[in-house]
DNA sequence: CTGAATCCCCGAGGATACTG
DNA sequence: CAGTATCCTCGGGGATTCAG
């Protein structure tokens, strides 16, 4: 976080912003969004245990699509957070497996989802407040 | 996590889905989608330095529209993660202030935006260089 | 088995205007 | 100031098909 407290948009660096390039846009938004993607979320926490298949993947999260699979693993390569192994067999083999750096990503997810399993009773006794409440007022 | 790796749709523990009621979806799930949500996010991080106004979160999150802020903060105030304070005075006054466990999220939200902010270079790096490779293989 | 390519739909979310 | 209501767009992402 910027020191002002302003999470986005922080001061860009000079880099004069040339027609057709890409709006200067905050980086760490980017690391953000990138985060923020739920099938990143949960690829990565898989791949946390270890290598795997692209078909073990898909098994793995359940209701992902090939089309979201594939395109988040590019994802995550060109991020430098996945690597791809290729065994040209028949038939054909492709191992993912996380990056040095990968890994400590997936820590923090895995952070995340410890959070989420011990506090969604909380979370979910305080939607049932909440929606109770407001079907009073609502009458 | 499940112990077989399944991320979704764990041994759904009865419950018979009756007709019109939601699908027996994962609550991990819907906690994972919250935490991913980037806006929840952002106001997350800017709650966690304490409580703000309405009109300081606006200009804090640069770039959420007026909707997205209302919605996001209620959807926050539902899981019980902040609470909403209303001061009748005029002009009035609403503040937003993170429950106590909405600070645990908060902690574990800065951490992942911390290791953005360690990695971005590398990251940057990263997609330079799968770039620079996948333009050499497209000619 | 591991993808790439296409089509297409739906809803997240922005812009704008109005209100207590 | 702190929202609510409406309209409308745009692209994320599912389903399907083809390929090496």
């Amino acid at each position: 976080m910027t020191k002002d407290g302003t999470l986005t948009r922080p001061a860009h660096t000079g880099v004069p912003a040339l027609p057709g390039e890409a709006p200067p846009t905050c980086e760490l938004r980017e690391v953000l969004d990138r985060v923020g993607d739920k099938w990143s979320v949960l690829l990565m926490a898989v791949l946390g245990d270890g290598p795997r298949r692209y078909s073990e993947l898909r098994r793995a999260v359940d209701g992902i699509s090939q089309r979201m699979l594939t395109l988040t693993l590019r994802s995550l390569e060109r991020d430098g957070l996945v690597v791809r192994t290729v065994t040209p067999s028949t038939p054909p083999r492709v191992d993912y497996e996380l990056t040095e750096v990968g890994h400590t990503l997936s820590r923090e997810v895995g952070a995340l989802i410890r959070w989420s399993e011990a506090h969604r009773e909380y979370i979910s006794a305080a939607r049932r407040s909440y929606d109770a409440e407001e079907a009073v007022r609502e009458g």
